[in-house]
RNA sequence: GCGCCCGUAGCUCAGUCGGAUAGAGCACCCGCCUUCUAAGCGGGUUGUCGCAGGUUCGAUUCCUGCCGGGCGCGCCA
């Protein structure tokens, strides 16, 4: 990390502390182990113990240490149990069980969090851990043959989120959509829009959903000679219209949606530049390119590949899989250092190919190329499993869902799971607006915490870093939100590094549970004819900087943060 | 057959680069609004962390095998 952004916050200062300590000892021969000659802060267990008796902050560092030392890891705690009391910051140190270092704050620097909160304001949370790295996150892209369904919209969900969270890590993000738009399945929807306009029945496997009536019927009405064109011309004049059409209607339900794309990739650009001719050349010239039964395969083999791949069928015509390869090279030329790819559980078969693919063109497959899988949803309305199926037209569409459920509530239940756990969305308990939906838990925390602001100024608490006086904040709940405060740059951190942006929604669960727990015990705003002093002003400020880091970690998810409900 | 993912409380799910008594919400029971938003707070009840071995001072977490569920294995896109 740069030496201009030191973290400030107080576990960063700890892990400093303690990497410190045994450096010391190091240097004096009282550890002599390997691990213990190459400890760095960010090497340093520290974590927020759930007993609050075991101090503010533990560490299992000792119990890590014990093995390459040869000593007893209580022995080695109290080393650096020694070392660390001279700090100005900690008010106490225990060694407790096997040899946890239990590592209790003074109050002035536990709540120093507040102040750099209310500093850093809206930047509160970003780090530069992935200062300089550009990244192509690449997610959703749908074919253009119809309206999104569930699965894309939890991939536009976490997909935004993930971009944002990779951008508060300090890295240049790019959201690509890659729009499938060559290929069988365009001519299918087609021939589809066609027989609809034509009042004929669809071709069997070909679209069935409703929407495709409409699109017939938009079209007509603009275009009404495309029905009587020869078939093949009138199958493609239904199809670049529909196209256009549908396109469109993606990009506007995304917009709606919140998540905006930078680039919206062609698949056709593609074979239309130059980018296939000189992804071959770049392969050739990485000699994993060779001829069998007259076509052109890449020896993906080569990489724990389950099997070569074609990239130019016998017939001359390029495989799909000669899209992927040319469109991972094209990312790569435009200078992208990490390519993120999220795909659906059922294209996990990709993922070997993919790497592969990156190896083949001589990048590392384990840095260059990153493949999120994401498991499927599936949705319960009263009750009953809805079968996903497009081609039978009975599917959930984003827009469906985001009427049903809103903005807000569809964006933040998709994005506090894993992707990779298959969730089950019950739509009739979305629909509910109650407490079972955590969005309105956490969103009522902010929405509570800014009524109380605004009748702080109200009754003349002049709140701000000016006011704040952190001696005061002696109750264990006031601490104990001091604390979640503290853990959120770290959250953004881990959550970058894991492309995990569920860290982050869980965390506002956890900061919307602290604060709800110290309001009810501590009394912000003077009562009756009490006049505001200064314990008022200092919990008002411990509030805004409460209020602060909700909103901030809200607007990664894309989710808002309300000042009323 | 081969490969990937999953299996944690009645339900929906966190936690897992090994660490202190395994967590949350919902559901169920009992308390708390004459002053800051009760969409809240506090207390109670709930577990063979799928099963069996192995590595370790320590395994829900790592390794192996099995059982159960989902998905994928085209010169389709």
């Amino acid at each position: 990390m740069a030496a201009h952004s030191i973290d400030t916050s107080p576990q960063a200062h700890l892990a400093r502390a303690i990497a410190g300590v045994v450096a010391a000892a190091v240097s004096v021969g009282k550890l002599v182990g390997e691990v213990a000659q190459q400890v760095v802060a960010s090497d340093i267990p520290l974590e927020r113990p759930k007993n609050r008796d075991h101090g503010d902050y533990a560490s299992s560092i000792a119990l890590t240490l014990a093995k390459g030392e040869r000593k007893p890891p209580r022995e080695i705690a109290e080393l650096i149990a020694t070392g660390l009391r001279g700090d100005g910051a900690i008010a106490k140190v225990e060694i407790a069980g096997p040899g946890f270092i239990n590592i209790t704050l003074n109050q002035a620097s536990h709540g120093s969090i507040v102040n750099r909160v209310l500093s850093e304001r809206e930047k509160y949370g970003r780090g530069s851990q992935l200062a300089g790295v550009k990244i192509n996150l690449e997610f959703i892209s749908a074919n253009p043959t119809g309206p999104l369904h569930l699965g894309h919209t939890r991939w536009a969900a976490v997909g935004d989120a993930l971009a944002s969270v990779l951008a508060a890590a300090g890295a240049e993000v790019v959201r690509e959509f890659y729009i499938n738009d060559r290929g069988n399945q365009m001519d299918l929807f087609g021939a589809s829009i066609r027989a609809a306009a034509l009042g004929q029945a669809r071709p069997e496997d070909g679209y069935q959903g409703e929407y495709i009536e409409d699109l017939a019927k938009l079209i007509v009405a603009q275009h009404p000679d495309y029905r009587d064109l020869p078939e093949s011309e009138s199958v493609a004049a239904f199809r670049e219209a529909g196209y256009s059409l549908q396109l469109q209607q993606q990009k506007d339900v995304l917009d709606r949606f919140g998540t905006r794309f930078d680039i919206w990739f062609s698949e056709r650009s593609l074979h239309s530049g130059a980018a296939l001719e000189s992804s071959l050349k770049k392969l050739r010239s990485q000699g994993h390119v060779f001829e069998e039964d007259g076509a052109t395969w890449l020896r993906t083999t080569d990489f724990g590949d389950d099997k070569d791949r074609v990239l130019v069928k016998s017939g001359g015509e390029l495989t799909y899989f000669a899209s992927d390869t040319a469109y991972y090279i094209d990312k790569r030329d435009r200078g992208f250092d990490i390519c993120i790819y999220m795909l659906g559980a059922d294209h996990h078969g990709y993922v070997g190919r993919l790497k592969a693919t990156a190896a083949c063109a001589g990048d590392d497959p384990e840095y260059n190329i990153h493949v999120l899988i994401g498991q499927l949803v599936k949705i319960l309305e009263g009750g009953e499993e809805i079968k996903l199926s497009k081609r039978a037209g009975t599917i959930i569409t984003l827009e469906e869902l985001v009427e049903k459920v809103g903005v807000d509530a569809a964006r933040y239940t998709l994005i506090r799971y894993p992707v990779d756990t298959p969730m089950v969305l019950d739509i009739d308990l979305l629909k509910k607006r109650t407490n079972e939906n955590p969005v309105y838990y956490v969103q009522y925390a902010h929405a509570r915490i800014a009524a109380l602001l605004r009748n702080a100024q109200e009754l003349g608490v002049t709140y701000g870093v000016e006011n704040y006086d952190p001696e005061l904040l002696t109750h264990p709940r006031e601490r104990e939100l001091l604390g979640g405060l503290a853990q959120y740059p770290e959250v953004v951190a881990s959550a970058a590094e894991l492309r995990q942006p569920h860290r982050v929604a869980r965390f506002i669960e956890e900061l919307a549970t602290l604060y709800h727990g110290f309001y009810s015990d501590c009394r912000v705003l003077p009562m009756g004819e009490e006049k505001p002093g200064a314990i008022h002003a200092t919990r008002a400020t411990l509030c805004e900087a409460t209020r602060q880091t909700i909103s901030n970690a809200l607007h990664l998810l894309g989710v808002s943060a309300p000042e009323r409900m």
